[in-house]
RNA sequence: GCGCCCGUAGCUCAGGUGGAUAGAGCAUCAGCCUUCUAAGCUGAGGGUCGUAGGUUCGAAUCCUACCGGGCGCACCA
């Protein structure tokens, strides 16, 4: 219902002469500022040097919108231009809503836009930990948002198989397996002491036999890497399959390498002139496309750096067709991104065909007490363990409920509670409630047609709520432009709110025939944006809890 | 020392890209309600938007410096 006032509002601008004057159309908080409010004609005031009220009355003249969408318009404080929106406008959106059902909230404005998601990307190293889990759930949440958006998406994770840590995981496990075949043993220096590895032993002696710890140690070492890696890997898919995250393409570092995309990658960037010798390295010359300092391609020892095999991942992307590229890193990577973005600069790519989302660090807290992780003690740590201590549902929505750059405080105690202080509980609570209606009528939602009047609904809680829900749209666009599933929460939270409020004070069942008709149309709405909204995020939106 | 992120009510956080009297939840206080699932309603208190300058009709928002917290700063991965 906003967009017809806004192409209205774009049009008198036009004939003002000021066709591209960014303005904002909102929805007020306070409700004296009626249904939306704009605040063009403070814009228009600055070019046609007129003041902001006289600009304002000649944009209400010049407005030319079909009848029956706005029933009162009001020049208010310094300019602002506010609308009241007519009933039958109102009316109107609910029966799309109801049209629109599952699809309510979906956008087609990324149609033809092809954009990869990479997240997690953890080392094949050992199990995920809850700083993995915030990645996963923001990757998976940015993916949806962009899907509900009409671009077409490819979720993917990068596994680092080919560097020194797979090595080391290697010679870690085979010194574990002499362990667990009662010999002396000794974990190597930089090695992994971690308690799995020792379970992972006993499986491979399981597997393969008392007599694979009799190997010589290099090919033990060999083998054992090769069977860490096979390991870890199931272990993380498993753990993010319990957590709802699926991938489309798995792609391997190592195989890269096997491809020759290395040697590749360095001459397209030699045979642009971007690189240097120096002290017997390569370095490409990153300072000029905005990094601080060049970087080592190639060191003096003949072997590569970390950012070669990345910088030709990039362009592995770049040439599968993608428009655009996001990767959700861990903030302890955040000052890479300068020589990347350099990098892909340098091979001539546009700006925002490369774009990194940086999840600070997550602070898990029991009883008020930070969790610290502790190898030695081996408290709580691992991704899993959450999961399987506050479920799928409550893991993902604390991921997800604040903004990537700000550091999370998972609050264990809250995330299990089963109370209106938990905002996932609270939102679905909401949805069951919804159902709940339904249920005690004996009729499925699905059933109830949205044919009302709205002069159906005497409440102002109907027409607040109903309100809410002509929002959603307007949330799924902002959040997917934004890159921010916080959004959706927050607008969730709100949104329950009055779901709450309404049912408490406004009874649906039992009502004049009219009256119940209606509302349960409002029911049949409100349910469908909860799951719509719970759906996004990965999150179930159960009939009953 | 340098770079990036953060700093908003007692706590946890929003703040639609510069707009109206800076908001919400929780917590506290005073009332009410107990229903289609108890997880609701009304009101009150609570703020130098880290500090100091600057830009302009207007700044939590943009710029500069400083303070505090976090992360990073390799020919590591």
């Amino acid at each position: 219902m906003s967009e017809a006032l806004r192409q209205a509002l774009a049009r008198v601008a036009t004939k003002l002469g000021a066709a591209d004057a960014e303005f904002v159309l909102e929805r007020p908080k306070d409700a004296g500022h009626g249904d939306m409010a704009t605040n063009l004609a403070m814009v228009l005031a600055r070019v046609q040097k007129a003041p902001p009220r006289a600009v304002a009355a000649s944009i209400i003249e010049a407005l030319d919108l079909p009848p029956g969408v706005i029933e009162k318009t009001e020049i208010a404080g310094p300019g602002f231009i506010n609308f009241w929106l007519a009933t039958d406008e109102l009316a109107a959106s609910l029966r799309g809503i109801v049209e629109a059902g599952p699809r309510y909230g979906r956008h087609d404005f990324g149609r033809g836009s092809r954009v990869n998601v990479e997240f997690v990307s953890a080392n094949p190293t050992g199990p995920l930990h809850v700083g993995h889990g915030r990645g996963g759930a923001l990757g998976d949440g940015i993916a949806a948002l962009l899907e509900w958006t009409g671009h077409q998406l490819t979720r993917e994770f990068y596994i680092n198989d080919a560097g020194v840590q797979i090595d080391r995981v290697g010679q870690s496990l085979w010194a574990r397996v002499q362990e667990a075949a009662g010999r002396p043993f000794a974990i190597p220096e930089g090695g992994y002491h971690g308690e799995y590895l020792r379970e992972d032993a006993v499986k491979v002696l399981e597997r393969e036999g008392r007599e694979f710890a009799d190997l010589p140690d290099e090919e033990g070492v060999r083998r054992c890497r090769a069977l860490a890696l096979v390991m870890q890997r199931e272990e993380q898919d498993r753990d993010l399959a319990s957590f709802g995250v699926r991938y489309d393409v798995m792609t391997s570092e190592q195989a890269i390498y096997d491809r020759g995309a290395i040697p590749a990658t360095l001459a397209l960037l030699a045979s642009r002139g971007l690189t240097f010798e120096r002290d017997g390295a390569l370095w490409l010359r990153t300072t000029d496309f905005g990094d601080d300092q060049d970087r080592v391609l190639r060191k003096s020892d003949g072997s590569y750096t970390y950012f070669l095999p990345d910088i030709a991942y990039h362009v592995d992307k770049h040439d599968r067709g993608f428009d655009r590229v996001i990767d959700v890193w861990g903030a302890d990577h955040h000052g890479y991104v300068p020589r990347v973005r350099a990098a892909l600069r340098a091979l001539g790519y546009p700006d925002d065909f490369f774009h990194v989302t940086v999840v600070q660090l997550v602070k898990v807290l029991r009883g008020g007490d930070e969790v610290k992780m502790s190898k030695r003690s081996g408290e709580f740590v691992t991704l899993r363990d959450l999961v399987d201590e506050v479920g799928p549902d409550a893991a993902r929505y604390f991921f997800l409920m604040r903004r990537g750059d700000s550091q999370l405080n998972f609050d264990l105690d809250l995330a299990k509670s089963q109370t209106e202080e938990n905002p996932v509980f609270y939102v679905q609570m909401a949805h069951a409630r919804m159902s709940g209606i339904f249920r005690v009528a004996g009729v499925a939602p699905e059933a109830v047609d949205a044919d009302v009047r709205l002069d159906a609904l005497p409440a102002p809680e109907d027409r607040e709520l109903l309100k809410k829900l002509t929002a959603f749209p307007e949330v799924t666009a902002r959040a997917a432009r934004d890159l921010e599933p916080n959004k959706v929460t927050g607008y969730l939270e709100e949104l329950a709110r009055l779901a709450h409020g309404w049912y408490h004070k406004c009874r649906v069942l039992g009502e004049p025939p009219e009256v119940e008709h209606a509302r349960l149309a409002l029911a049949r709405a409100t349910r469908i944006v909860l799951a719509n909204g719970l759906t996004l995020l990965g999150l179930s939106a159960p009939d009953r809890m």
